[in-house]
DNA sequence: AGCCAGGACAAGT
DNA sequence: ACTTGTCATGGC
């Protein structure tokens, strides 16, 4: 029963965070807005975030300090990122339009489990499906809301309990995510030992994760920046303007300028 | 009402 | 190795 004592964390920003763009580019869905504020639910705790008018602190009510930090990649220089990326004359006008975006480093089994959901799917859905699946199987932890699923719990699952979960044909592939983070076979210490390729190929191995699934979960749940995951709106946008795929001195931040990439393609640029 | 969604897979060239 | 139909559901 841990309630809230008001007990109000405050952290000064480095350059280049945004919180609504950082949490509304696609890379996690278990947050909303409300009174002004986002509602995130992540590492065990729900809190309430809020960003003041300055851009300069951070408001937190919930969870602890050191959390959050590493959740919003405080403690990585995105500044010194983005002037990398703004360097090249192609990149300069989304990059401008979305420098407030960090990455995110979310929990290993949530972010596998998000983008499997993900596929072939729209974000307004998949954020239903997940609060959905958490209802179900996450622990209580607060006045109606739920913890992630564990990889233990999810592993002891049968098809036809996901059912409720509306997750149509993606029911199949969340039990495999189970099962192999579960056993061990899958699991975030291993893959932080592997190179990039390598991760991604033990990533495939469970079912319904491909390219662009592994991409996701090594950038958003795996801190490897490299990540470069193409989905639609990229590849629209990279055939449009750089046919000839990322500049080689961009790779290692590749995952940044793809959130940029995102960002500018579904806000900026029409729709 | 109907198109399509931050894809993956299997079967077919 | 590339292309295509299919998958389950519901948002807009």
């Amino acid at each position: 029963m841990a309630k809230n004592h008001d007990k109000c964390i405050k952290i000064s920003l480095p350059e280049c965070f945004d919180l609504r763009d950082t949490l509304e580019c696609g890379q996690c869905f278990r947050f909303f807005e409300k009174d002004g504020a986002f509602t995130v639910i992540a590492g065990g705790c729900c809190a309430q975030i809020r960003q003041t008018e300055d851009g300069k602190t951070l408001l937190i009510n919930g969870g602890d300090e050191k959390f959050w930090r590493s959740y919003f990649d405080l403690d990585r220089d995105y500044k010194r990122i983005y002037d990398v990326i703004r360097k090249n004359e192609i990149l300069r006008e989304s990059a401008d339009a979305a420098k407030g975006i960090r990455i995110l480093r979310q929990d290993f089994f949530e972010t596998l489990c998000c983008f499997i959901f993900s596929q072939n799917n729209n974000i307004p859905r998949i954020k239903k499906i997940t609060a959905r699946f958490c209802e179900l199987f996450g622990r209580e932890i607060g006045e109606g809301v739920y913890d992630f699923p564990t990889p233990e719990r999810v592993a002891g699952l049968k098809i036809e309990d996901l059912a409720p979960v509306r997750c149509g044909f993606r029911d199949k592939y969340i039990l495999s995510a189970g099962e192999a983070v579960n056993s061990g076979r899958v699991t975030a210490e291993k893959i932080e030992a592997l190179d990039y390729d390598s991760a991604r190929e033990l990533l495939k191995t469970v079912k319904g994760v491909g390219n662009k699934v592994a991409d996701c979960v090594l950038l958003y749940g795996c801190g490897r920046l490299e990540g470069f995951p193409r989905d639609v709106w990229i590849n629209r946008i990279m055939a449009e303007i750089m046919p000839d795929g990322l500049p080689a001195e961009l790779a290692p931040v590749g995952g940044v300028a793809q959130q940029y990439l995102f960002h500018y393609g579904r806000n900026i640029k029409n729709k």
